[in-house]
DNA sequence: AGTTATCATCGTATATTGACGATGAACGAT
DNA sequence: ATCGTTCATCGTCAATATACGATGATAACT
């Protein structure tokens, strides 16, 4: 069966839509969060060494941001063996474009 | 700072896409400046006192935000005798709605 | 002139962010 | 078992963000 809403929708104005807008947007407002954003979509997914490569940011700071992304939960990442390979949450995105769309 | 200079894909107005849309998105990440813009969107226009009298902050904070979305571009003031008009910015928002379905 | 109302800005204090090197944890290969 | 690779986390520092009261600037009205 399709999995009822438990919470209201709350469509218009509710106290938890606007912390769920702002957290994920807070979570791009960063040039290089966009930049990571733009490199998992184009590659589909992407082992986190690739993006380190592609910005001129160290590697504990590109762990940082991708920290804030998958807290937001805009990214998911798997372990692959010594790597972790990082790939968008589409569902989450989707999310934000409709939150947007509220606006 | 080291200033960040990830991928200039293409520059617009002297500002890179990616520059741009966290800047926008910076702006937005803040629950009280989503709230400040859909009360502007709710009541179409908006004197500043009506958006502190909403808000439970003080009227130099609200006008710090008000500051800030106003340099991002989503909105814009006008003085109205004492007082100051605030309304959307209809493009500003049209145009993070575009730029955030390049993702 | 002074007064009141409204909003911006200043000054300041605290909290958070962004960046890095260094270290730790997990895995595959030697 | 030790090594090398990969990534997360720790510790730290400078810069920014957030919040407020106090003050300044402007307009309308007396």
């Amino acid at each position: 069966m399709t999995p009822m809403r438990i919470t209201p929708p709350r469509s218009l104005g509710g106290k938890t839509t606007d912390a769920e807008l702002a957290q994920i947007a807070k979570a791009l407002g960063h040039p290089a969060r966009i930049a990571i954003m733009r490199l998992l979509i184009a590659r589909g997914e992407c082992v986190c060494g690739a993006i380190v490569d592609e910005l001129p940011l160290a590697q504990a700071t590109v762990s940082q941001h991708l920290k804030v992304l998958k807290d937001a939960g805009l990214v998911q990442g798997e372990i692959d063996g010594p790597r972790v390979c990082y790939c968008v949450n589409p569902a989450a995105v989707r999310r934000f474009k409709d939150l947007i769309g509220g606006l």
